[in-house]
RNA sequence: GCGCCCAUAGCUCAACUGGAUAGAGCAUCGCCCUUCUAAGGCGAGGGUUUCAGGUUCGAGUCCUGAUGGGCGCACCA
């Protein structure tokens, strides 16, 4: 309907054109939008006012022009000029509620676009180390990717989600370490825990299945372990630091190494990495999260992959050496320094690995990459954009998008968390005491750059605080009102209802019909700017609509005709909470 | 010190990407259950959009500066 508001201005704009009125090459935008107000009607435009500097008229003058042109529509009843110059039109009650038939014909279709054209599309998200389960602040990310992914599809993208697994690196080997350590503390070995290293409870369960299946076989007494280790890091009673943690622990890394030999490390590296890994994949499934691919690291290494990246690089003329190890010059390509991706030990880095991913990514050929990362790696941005350039890749098909943390909250007091010290509140505990519906809308219903507050304690609560409810009961009421009414022997009859719409003349039910047209514009919209929050609060709206409605009318009446149409307008409204709250990984409960 | 992000009602957040009188929820205060679920509805109060300039028909939104907060600035991942 809104799209037929545009047709005629169009057609305006030509006419002006054919009449030596407006340039011919002029090109304005038109643009029609939804009024805020209804004193303004239904749509607006402001393409008066667009004009006035190209006519050099007042904008109220040009809006008259405009008006005078305007080609007759049945479905517009009334056209004003207002305010500075904005033309309102007042559309045909009954022809609003036309959209209710397209809603019921589409079903779960309804929404759907093709923006996308099909492109294909990989977006990664999570993709957290597998050194501990995942923790509310990756829930966050979890959630904001899973629906960014959900919209790009809808939208009429081919979607791929990928969950990029750093198996290999030195935060792997220190979990291994860890492991391996409180696996010799559970044989009955006396040692200090070193202090860099992975101190969740979640170790210990590793641990103990370590030695339930390999008994004592891989124990080493603790002296033989930490002699000739470097000094942990501690502070001295006179307040001095003493040691150096990171020294501490690649010394213990090595030992571990060197008492277990390669193939007994390998092993508590692997078991390790896998108990975690399905502890992952098992919460995020939970959670409604999944992804087409797991993508390891470590393949990246073993297939070459790295190394032709590195080559490619070589190849640009941008990599040099200094100080025994490889750089790359991001700085050719607005870096604010160059990198390291070959260390003078040999050892290649993160960024490296990172170079070959993105690379690969492409030579898999996706036409667009998105990337969802926490906002603390933002910085990391332009070096991988730097990267892609020098390999002569199309960096403009990376794009990344940042999500602000969660700050938590519990009685009021802000939480600090770390992985490393064990200390976090985790998804699994955030998706038994929530719900998983509840914490998927808590976290999608903030735009992703927000900086975000989340207080556990309100979350926890369950109470009618949680938007989450407000719409699934609308739902919920519309499926109650629906099974009454076939109860009642007066199961809604949709042929009669659709035939009987224009019985349909509150306010309330032209209202829905209003909103239920703008879903489709909604996921458009929401698609190409990456942001699942605004179908979050065109959800709510929605919903608020339907209590209105309910509260102010009974749906099951004894006229046929008139109940039909009813119960045919709150049919459509539960399929477009259905297909909105899918969007968002939101069950949509048939009673509650 | 340099860079990126953010600042809107008492609190948590929106604002169709530059449009009309800045909107919701929570909290506060009034009403509405003998009727399809009150996890609901109707209404009231609450604002110099952090501050100071600028751009134009028009600024919460764009540009500059200041203030306050978050995050980065490794041969770590």
């Amino acid at each position: 309907m809104k799209h037929q508001v545009a047709e005629l201005l169009v057609n305006v704009l030509a006419d002006l054109k054919q009449q030596g009125l407006l340039p011919a090459d002029a090109d304005p935008s038109v643009t029609v939008e939804n009024t805020r107000d209804k004193a303004h009607g239904d749509f607006a435009t402001n393409l008066a006012m667009m004009l006035t500097r190209q006519l050099g008229k007042p904008p109220r003058t040009i809006a008259e022009m405009i008006v005078e042109r305007l080609p007759e529509a049945k479905s517009v009843v009334k056209v004003e000029i207002a305010g500075p110059g904005f033309i309102n039109f007042f559309m045909n009650e009954t022809a609003k509620l036309d959209v209710v038939a397209e809603v019921l014909s589409a079903g779960s279709e309804f929404g759907k676009c093709n923006v996308g054209q099909g492109q294909s599309v990989l977006v990664e998200y999570v993709s957290a180390n597998p050194t501990g389960p995942l923790h509310v602040g990756h829930g966050r990310g979890a959630a904001y990717g899973a629906s960014v992914a959900q919209l790009l599809e809808t939208a009429g993208f081919e979607v791929s989600r990928e969950y990029y697994v750093n198996d290999a690196g030195r935060q792997m080997d220190i979990l291994a370490t860890s492991t391996w350590l409180r696996y010799c503390q559970y044989c009955g070995e006396t040692l200090d825990f070193p202090s860099n290293g992975y101190k969740g409870d979640y170790v210990f369960d590793i641990a103990q299945t370590l030695y339930e299946s390999k008994g004592e076989s891989l124990r080493h007494s603790a002296d033989n372990i930490f002699i000739g280790i470097r000094e942990d890091e501690q502070k001295r009673p006179s307040g001095a630091v003493t040691g150096d943690k990171e020294a501490h622990i690649d010394d213990l890394i090595a030992r571990a190494k060197s008492l277990l030999g390669e193939a007994a490390y390998r092993h508590v590296f692997d078991l390790a990495l896998e108990t975690i890994l399905a502890d992952i994949r098992e919460d995020l499934a939970g959670f409604g999260v999944h992804f087409e691919n797991w993508f390891s690291e470590r393949s990246l290494m073993d297939s070459g992959v790295i190394d032709a990246a590195l080559e490619k690089l070589q190849a640009s003329g941008k990599i040099y050496e200094k100080n025994g190890a490889l750089w790359f010059k991001s700085t050719d390509y607005g870096d604010e320094k160059d990198r390291v991706v070959v260390r003078d030990n040999g050892i290649k880095t993160y960024f490296a690995s990172d170079i070959a991913y993105h690379f690969n990514k492409l030579e898999r050929g996706f036409d667009r990459l998105i990337d969802i990362w926490g906002s603390d790696h933002h910085g990391y941005v332009p070096r991988v954009k730097a990267a892609m350039q020098a390999m002569d890749t199309n960096a403009d098909a990376l794009e990344v998008l940042l999500v602000q943390f969660a700050i938590l909250y519990r009685g009021g007091e802000k939480l600090a968390m770390s992985t490393r010290s064990g200390q976090f509140v985790t998804l699994r505990e955030l998706r038994v005491e929530v719900g998983s519906d509840a914490a998927r809308f808590f976290y999608v219903q903030r735009k992703s750059e927000q900086h975000m507050d989340f207080d556990l304690d309100l979350a926890k609560s369950k109470s009618n605080e949680n938007p989450i409810y407000y719409i699934q009961y609308a739902h919920a009421r519309i499926c109650q009102v629906l099974s009454k009414a076939t109860e009642a022997g007066m199961a809604v009859d949709v042929k009669q209802g659709l035939a009987g719409l224009q019985l349909l003349i509150d306010e309330a039910e032209t209202d829905l019909a209003s909103l239920l047209a703008q879903y489709p514009e909604m996921i458009r919209r929401a698609a190409l700017a990456y942001e699942p929050h605004q179908i979050a609060y065109y959800l709510k709206s929605l919903a608020q609509g339907l209590h209105s409605y309910y509260n102010a009318s009974q749906f099951i009446v004894e006229q046929d005709a008139l109940r039909n149409a009813r119960l045919t307008l709150i049919l459509a409204v539960q399929q477009v909470l259905q297909n909105g709250l899918k969007v968002l990984g939101v069950s949509a409960p048939e009673k509650m």
